[in-house]
RNA sequence: GGGCAAUUAGCUCAGCUGGUUCAGAGCACCUCGUUUACACCGAGGGGGUCGGGGGUUCGAAUCCCUCAUUGCCCACCA
């Protein structure tokens, strides 16, 4: 059954995917066998694929169906994460559409349209993984949200509460004023931005004197309530003890005095606003300030904004800076670059602010972590610089913030039952709240009706740590066969800018809830970038459509094309659809050896021809050392050179060389020897390329033979390990270089390819004369034949030292002859003169290794025997 | 402001503890080619004083110092 030349590529991957679920093979069961297995970075459940999922899945994928052909038990857990804010505000911006107000909704109608949403695109992702070729185990298919796992994030929390890692606190977070939550120190970017420092003066009570502040924000002077100077400031002696009035409201504030104020920044006169920013807080709290806070929690402006109220802050940041102007209370105003803090979900400029929120502490948590990585190296990084930046950032490490002001998501299971802060009890449901809230009030008449549960979410990091362990039920079953079997999980893939969101928490989760390491090893990708360098974005419309180009170029060729981009662990990838090509062209490829191969009629009745013997031979030994070194690849991750050690070894090694050193004369036979014994080959090159390629070489794996219907590629065996004759491979180094010195003056001399030759050979090296069968046949080689002594009037090579002569009646130019042998000679020459300098220097030869000493004595020998027969030829020639 | 990386052919990158993997790969480029799998191909070829400068050494792309450029992470200077 020969192939189509052109594949129809979406219809045959799509038939070998179905096949592939039909027959349940990427289906795991706990087993005797040893596991692999891998959890999914769970992306966003309303998400798209693009071209980050395309190269960190297809990453993943190369692994799993790598384990699946070492024989592990592989299984790959796939799923998807509820994104508590980014999916929130895509559903609070759809109902707007629809004119429905947030705010006008209950809890339970907000979150039925938010189910509605996530049933209606929920798992597009995941159907989009199906088409690249993702082998995930799919009756596993998660949802950070499913009843299981959420289950599992409330035990948690109630365990780490009453552990006492888990507190309420009135503290200064980060506030994001159009999602209207708040957001833990890691969802906060900070950008830069040219911004404006504004020069305000301020009466000084009782006087005509002002001072001068400076400030950024000059909206929040309405909640000022003091100014600070460093008491060491000379210049603001006189200051000490005064108060000043801010302009506006007029409120009258102390000047008070602390080291913090950099007497070199701005004015040196600091104002102070508590309410509004973390050093204004700290500095309050120490001088016992009044805290002011003038803003909703929208960022507009509450009624301490006066005339103000109800307007949002960029706006009264402008106005004021106009009624101050009018007021003569603006000195000057400069352009100031600062950076500004902005939610990393909705771009927002975060706004500090005082709250009442939940904290994880995470002191503790940390220090296993540490060790993991950096001391024992249970957890390996890859790349291992990044260990750097894991460990700078744990060793700084704040308190979690983990209660987020939304609905999608886990809400808190604290239930308040008084009128006082501490009123509350902490219960994975209403009824154990009860039992514990009776007890702690004392108050035995309290019902059910009494108790109110907190209106905040968890934040969506505080379900997705425990991924490794709640997709295995280890939470709720701590000692069920599953967790016990697949966990710690093998590999970890994914991008390096989660490692604090997720990776480093997944850590903390592993030795807290299992006293066990999530995962071995993390590989960090890199990210995809265009062709120039930049950032996949919609605005620069550069981020091509990740299905489309499955599509255009086939999964195969996408995934091979994005393996072949990357790097090492941790190196971003320039995108270039050129990759894609080569690819496609690398899927064409191997579909015409097939053909070729297919299209021949094998017989049992003649002999194997010498030159096919040896080539096998030769591929065997050459896929070998291709083999283990594809496994050195894989041992460090190094996933991109390995595909480039596969893709070598069947373009190169087997189709350009092996199968053209067998290729039966037109319309012959082959014999049935070498026909088995290419299949052979055939059939370990696609097991060695399945993971990169899975869909052709499954397609081809089936037409070799008629294999039962029970049989596939993707449940096979690696080929066996076997040693490696350096012989023949040394062998055919020299016999390749010999047929490409006949190939090389063939094309100097426009000698037709189908014009046999004759060959003579001085052969001073002593070579092999093993591949002289395939010399003949490769090089069209009619004659061969060893000599003692020059042919006279013959085109003429080298290799090595060897003398190669064909004769070729009045084609020899003796010029040009001459011009090529000086050339050779002066270059040998000068490679001598290096190789002498060096060994008659007294210190090289005492002090470097004997090993070196001896090669470069070798080298010498080889240049003196090959100037030798240089030497012979010019003189000859020149008679 | 602190830290970490990187700088090698036109492009993207390999080159582990200094000398046989030492100047390499893939792509791109140039020349020739309708040989019975494949022009998404075949054969052949050109191309880099390894960012600059200094040092250590018999010997440096590789080690040290310095400068330059770029990228990333972290940090509450108004």
């Amino acid at each position: 059954m020969a192939l189509e030349a052109k594949n129809n590529s979406p219809n045959m991957e799509d038939k070998w995917y179905d096949y592939w679920m039909k027959n349940n093979y990427f289906h795991s069961e706990v087993d005797e066998r040893e596991p692999y297995s891998i959890v999914i970075p769970p992306p966003n459940v309303t998400g798209v694929l693009h071209m980050g999922h395309m190269l960190n899945n297809t990453i993943q994928d190369v692994l799993i169906r790598r384990a699946r052909l070492n024989g592990k038990n592989a299984c790959w857990v796939p799923g998807t994460d509820h994104a508590s804010i980014a999916t929130e505000a895509k559903v609070v911006a759809k109902l707007k559409e629809q004119g429905i107000d947030k705010n006008d909704l209950s809890r339970d109608e907000f979150l039925k349209h938010a189910w509605d949403w996530t049933h209606e695109y929920g798992g597009v992702i995941l159907e989009q993984l199906k088409k690249l070729g993702c082998s995930c185990d799919w009756d596993r298919t998660k949802f950070t949200l499913d009843d299981d796992m959420s289950e599992s994030v409330i035990k948690t929390f109630v365990d780490l509460h009453n552990k006492g890692l888990i507190y309420r606190g009135y503290r200064m977070v980060n506030w994001d004023p159009e999602a209207k939550t708040t957001l833990s120190d890691e969802e906060v970017e900070y950008v830069e931005q040219k911004g404006k420092l504004y020069y305000i003066n301020y009466k000084i009570e009782g006087t005509q004197d002002t001072l001068t502040i400076a400030t950024t924000r000059p909206e929040t002077i309405l909640g000022d309530t003091a100014i600070c100077i460093n008491p060491n400031d000379e210049r603001f002696r006189h200051l000490k003890g005064k108060k000043v009035i801010v302009p506006i409201c007029n409120r009258i504030i102390p000047i008070i005095e602390d080291d913090y104020v950099d007497v070199e920044f701005g004015t040196g006169c600091l104002k102070v606003t508590p309410a509004h920013d973390v050093n204004d807080k700290a500095l309050g709290d120490k001088h016992q300030l009044e805290v002011i806070d003038i803003f909703n929690e929208d960022a507009s402006l509450n009624s301490y904004g006066l005339h103000y109220q109800g307007k949002d802050r960029f706006v009264v940041r402008e106005e004021i800076h106009a009624e101050l102007a009018s007021l003569g209370c603006i000195l000057k105003v400069e352009t100031h670059i600062n950076k500004v803090g902005t939610s990393e979900r909705t771009k927002a400029v975060i706004e500090p602010r005082l709250s009442d929120q939940w904290f994880l502490k995470m002191e503790d948590l940390v220090k296993p972590a540490l060790k993991a990585v950096l001391e024992t190296e249970e957890i390996k990084l890859f790349p291992k610089k990044i260990e750097n930046t894991y460990r700078h950032w744990l060793e700084n490490i704040r308190d979690w913030n983990v209660s987020r002001q939304l609905w999608w998501g886990q809400q808190i299971p604290a239930f308040y039952y008084g009128d006082h802060k501490e009123d509350y009890v902490v219960a994975e449901n209403k009824d154990k709240a009860l039992v514990i809230a009776r007890k702690k009030s004392g108050n035995s008449n309290l019902g059910l009706e009494d108790l109110r549960q907190d209106n905040d979410a968890l934040d969506t990091w505080f379900s997705s740590w425990l991924w490794p362990i709640s997709v295995f039920d280890g939470i709720r079953n701590p000692d069920n066969k599953e967790i016990n079997y697949y966990y710690p999980t093998n590999d970890l893939v994914t991008g390096p800018d989660i490692i604090f969101f997720w990776v480093a928490r997944m850590i903390f989760a592993g030795y807290e809830f299992r006293n066990d390491k999530p995962f071995n090893n993390v590989y960090f990708t890199g990210i995809v970038r265009d062709n120039q360098g930049r950032k996949m974005s919609k605005q620069l419309g550069n981020s091509p459509d990740a299905l489309k180009l499955i599509q255009d170029y086939s999964a195969d060729a996408v995934r091979a094309g994005m393996m072949l981009l990357s790097s090492g662990a941790g190196n971003d990838l320039l995108f270039d659809e050129t990759k894609l090509q080569q690819g496609k062209a690398f899927v064409n490829k191997i579909t015409n050896a097939y053909r070729l191969v297919s299209g021949w009629e094998v017989s049992d009745t003649i002999d194997q021809p010498s030159s096919s013997k040896i080539a096998i031979e030769w591929y065997q030994s050459k896929f070998q050392s291709a083999y283990a070194e594809m496994e050195d690849h894989f041992s460090k991750y190094r996933l991109s050179d390995s595909l480039m050690t596969i893709y070598k070894l069947i373009w190169d090694d087997f189709c350009s060389w092996l199968l053209e050193m067998v290729k039966p004369g037109y319309q012959q036979p082959i014999d049935s020897t070498t026909f088995d014994a290419i299949i052979c080959a055939f059939e370990n090159n696609l097991k060695v390329l399945h993971p990169f390629m899975p869909f052709i070489t499954e397609e081809i794996w089936h037409q070799i033979s008629d294999r039962s219907t029970e049989e596939a590629l993707i449940i096979s065996r690696y080929p066996s390990i076997n040693a490696v004759n350096n012989t023949v491979l040394n062998d055919f180094e020299i016999a390749s270089e010999v047929i490409s010195g006949i190939r090389t003056i063939r094309k100097e001399k426009n000698i037709s390819f189908k014009e046999p030759i004759k060959l003579f050979v001085i052969n001073n090296i002593e070579a092999s004369s093993s591949f002289d069968a395939v010399i003949k046949k490769m090089g069209n080689v009619e004659h061969l034949e060893y000599i003692p002594e020059k042919i006279e009037g013959a085109l003429t090579y080298r290799v090595k030292s060897n003398e190669y002569f064909i004769p070729m009646e009045g084609s020899i130019n003796v010029e040009t002859e001459i011009a090529k042998l000086t050339d050779e000679l002066t270059y040998t020459e000068g490679f001598l003169k290096s190789i002498q300098a060096k060994l008659n220097n007294e210190r090289f030869v005492n002090n470097a290794p004997e090993k070196v000493v001896a090669s470069e004595k070798q080298k010498e020998a080889d240049a003196l025997a090959k100037i030798t027969t240089l030497k012979n030829s010019l003189s000859s020639l020149t008679k």
